[in-house]
RNA sequence: GUAGCCAUAGCUCAGUUGGUUAGAGCAUCAGAUUGUGAUUCUGAGGGUCGUGGGUUCGAGCCCCAUUGGUUACCCCA
């Protein structure tokens, strides 16, 4: 028998953890529900076919593939070898897998609407927390299972949703006492108009992926990149004025609107990012023009939500505007933005700041200490009496020493110690420690659920 | 998928140019006080040094392979 362990990237949860992550997913779900979202849930497993040329040809890479079953039956033998031919190819083949992992809620979710469209009322305001899978490598902030919370609105190009979801990052940020975290918005359509301005639509995605790593590798390596991706000195230079852009929103926006050509695509992202950040006062928002986000299905306005500058941690929550997304799926025609946090990066940080509520690994709030058989039979009564008030209590399971009985209090952080001994067992009363304290009162049984219900 | 680093007790680690029965702290358990807890005292258990080969009279230490972890690249939450 080997010795037992997880996948990689993956984890267990235990009581502490996932008090705080519940945490975390209350103050999400709660701000979601506050703005009239409602909850959806889809299969961890969707068809391979939903998934696929989604995300990018990288993200293909990365979606996790489930075997079909059955490869070996005798019927299917023969197609099973030929589409493992295939897949060596390093294509994907239906006779070896159908059924894929999901890789984010955006997808489903769109697969969703596509499907139920003549049934929902639009604009369809859905919220979703749910576990992804990604068969990257793991690393630090990086999980080949995590969990994402998604709020999106289809159906409605108003860029008053891009307002309320920059509302709900905020208010979500602020519960959880990440006050300085930073949101930075940027609009595919300014992105596109800078493509128009350096070599056309199609080096779209060359420049946004080589300025996109504006942070991280400096402007020489970014324009060393975009001399490989086949820009000229001309357009190399018009992005780097472009990347150079600073000031306030406000003054961006005259600066890059004075840089490229006037155009459609320039004026709609300029005015829509106008219409946002004039809508949305202090609200740690920035606009960046460097924000390119990965995802190709991104239309409009995108958002990055940023950990506080002194964490080593990107974002911990993105999200942006489609145009179409379900006409992927042959419905066209409903547009739609959205928004995503990442628990379990959002988790790192806030452990890594001490942001958690110190009260939030209190489960039991009593222990009945175990005084003797007799005692202990009183004690069981006391305490089921507490219990049918909503106050969880436990009674020690065995007559041992007193110090032993305090010792398993304070490792299972339970408040306070309810010893009833002969002596109150006599006088009908019991003796309440609060172990933060040291402080204890004699207190009657009908007292006990106010005085925890006050503490 | 590519590259670097790491692997010794439940946890954190030490272990000299390769040399006897591999150590510490914390944790666990048991005992001097049978109704009051962190403290102190005494004692105990627990490791085929990730796994498999090799070099050597001799390997925790050197070499090769393998597995796992970790960090970075790509990409991303």
């Amino acid at each position: 028998m080997p010795k037992p362990s997880l996948p990689q990237g993956t984890r267990d949860f235990s009581a502490e953890t996932i008090r705080k992550r519940n945490f975390i997913f209350s103050n999400i779900r709660k701000v979601f529900e506050l703005y009239g979202f409602e909850p959806l849930e889809t299969p961890a497993m969707e068809n391979l076919e939903t998934l696929t040329g989604k995300y990018g040809e990288e993200g293909d890479k990365l979606i996790f593939k489930i075997l079909n079953n059955g490869l070996n039956n005798e019927k299917n033998i023969e197609k099973a070898r030929i589409g493992f031919e295939k897949v060596l190819t390093g294509k994907s083949s239906p006779d070896i897998t159908e059924r894929a992992l999901k890789y984010d809620l955006t997808i489903p979710f769109a697969r969703y609407v596509a499907m139920n469209h003549t049934k929902l009322i639009f604009p369809f305001r859905r919220y979703q927390l749910q576990p992804v899978w990604r068969a990257d490598r793991p690393q630090k902030g990086r999980y080949r299972e995590f969990t994402q919370c998604d709020a999106d609105v289809v159906g409605s190009i108003s860029l008053m949703n891009e307002v309320e979801l920059a509302h709900i990052y905020h208010e979500v940020f602020q519960l959880l006492g990440l006050s300085n975290y930073e949101l930075r918005i940027n609009s595919r359509k300014i992105l596109a108009a800078l493509a128009e301005a350096c070599g056309g639509t199609d080096k779209l995605t060359d420049i946004t992926i080589a300025i996109d790593k504006l942070d991280k590798i400096g402007i020489e390596k970014v324009k060393e990149e975009l001399q490989q991706r086949g820009l000229n000195d001309k357009q190399i230079s018009t992005i780097e004025t472009y990347l150079n852009i600073t000031g306030s929103s406000e003054e961006k926006i005259i600066q890059v609107r004075n840089l490229l050509n006037q155009s459609a695509e320039l004026d709609a992202g300029t005015s829509d990012l106008e219409f946002v950040i004039g809508h949305t006062q202090n609200l740690n928002m920035v606009i960046d023009f460097t924000l390119a986000r990965g995802l190709n299905y991104y239309t409009g306005t995108i958002f990055e939500a940023k950990a506080p500058p002194s964490v080593q941690m990107g974002s911990i929550g993105g999200g942006g505007r489609y145009d179409d997304l379900t006409g992927l799926f042959e419905v066209a025609g409903i547009p739609g933005v959205g928004i995503s946090f990442g628990v379990d990066r959002i988790y790192d940080v806030m452990e890594e700041l001490k942001l958690f509520p110190e009260d939030l690994n209190i489960g039991t709030k009593a222990l009945f200490f175990n005084m003797g058989k007799a005692e202990a039979e009183f004690a069981f009564t006391a305490m089921q009496e507490l219990r049918r008030q909503g106050i969880a209590a436990e009674l020690y399971h065995e007559e041992t020493k007193i110090a032993k009985q305090f010792q398993y209090a304070e490792k299972k952080h339970i408040p306070f110690v309810v010893i009833i001994g002969s002596k109150e067992m006599a006088d009908n009363n019991c003796c309440v420690k609060n172990l933060a304290t040291g402080n204890q009162e004699i207190l009657s049984f009908d007292q006990l659920p106010a005085f925890f219900n006050k503490h």
